[in-house]
DNA sequence: GCTCTGTTATAGCCTTTATAGAACAGAGCG
DNA sequence: CGCTCTGTTCTATAAAGGCTATAACAGAGC
């Protein structure tokens, strides 16, 4: 997994990379305590700016997704193993589900066919789709390219 | 229905305006052929620029949801008994749906809690849940506040 | 003729996005 | 110690998006 990014679309990047590391956590290929790679070093893999690799890093801290320090760098804070979601993120999470299941709903899809896509996105993150789902000692899992680890 | 607004969301208004009315559509309150207030006067009854709103329904248009003339002004082109969506749309949306989902399941939702809350949003939707889903008769259904009808 | 409609154009102001350069302190390592 | 990498903070810029504002035009209904 190289964390592709489309730098043609309409969404901003750091809202990319902030979607593609919430993907990772729910498919199991980042758990609790991987370390994500620095921002300087994932802006240069990107090729973009590391301001803007930083401002999804804090993005997804202040969602409490990540944990950062100056020593340790970043650090997966929550998977789909640590415990239920706070209320207070369930009801907000739910309003723009609703907004996206309208949208299906308003195109002509009736709610089994919807109900299947909510079936079939939650198996593709359960089910060992790709690649490994993450072993416990892989650090900078997947993330940093082709570069090996830590020291350098 | 008044399409409650929240100005100081960060939500652009012309994306509340837009995600409103296609909730409308999905609960049944909009069908197909529905006639929606005019730009101006929503604006008006809303507060806001006329061009605000010209840009929501213009985007609705794009997205195959309103078909607007000038004689008519916008009126609904699809709703959820129109037949299925088409594949373009399903495809796009998948991935929309698949972000949204892992940002859930990240935060500790297991898979029966995410369908349930899907399956919630959607029986809202075919359910009479808060007022009766749109009579054929009537024109600028629920959305223009609180002024009579078209003649004016 | 009057009014309402959608449509288009221009302009201004503010925020956001992404870039860039610079500097600082903490930590690890030879 | 010096060197390097780290996160953090600051300032600055250019580009794009969001919202408002004013104006003008043509079609339709009364």
């Amino acid at each position: 997994m190289i964390l592709s990014l489309d730098l043609d679309s309409d969404a901003p990047i750091y809202q990319q990379i902030r979607d593609r590391i919430v993907e990772a956590i729910a498919s199991g290929h980042l758990v609790e305590g991987s370390s994500l790679p620095s921002t300087r070093q994932l802006a240069v893999d990107l090729g973009i700016n590391f301001h803007t690799v930083n401002k999804a890093y804090d993005l997804l801290r202040r969602e409490g997704m990540l944990r950062i320090n100056r020593k340790s760098g970043a650090l997966v804070q929550r998977d789909a193993r640590s415990g239920p979601p706070e209320p207070g993120f369930t009801a907000e999470w739910e309003t723009r589900l609703r907004t996206l299941l309208a949208e299906a709903v308003a195109h002509g899809a009736g709610d089994p066919a919807v109900l299947d896509s909510c079936r079939s996105v939650l198996t593709s993150f359960t089910s060992p789709a790709s690649d490994s789902p993450a072993p416990a000692s892989r650090k900078r899992a997947e993330l940093g390219a082709e570069q090996g680890d830590s020291t350098r």
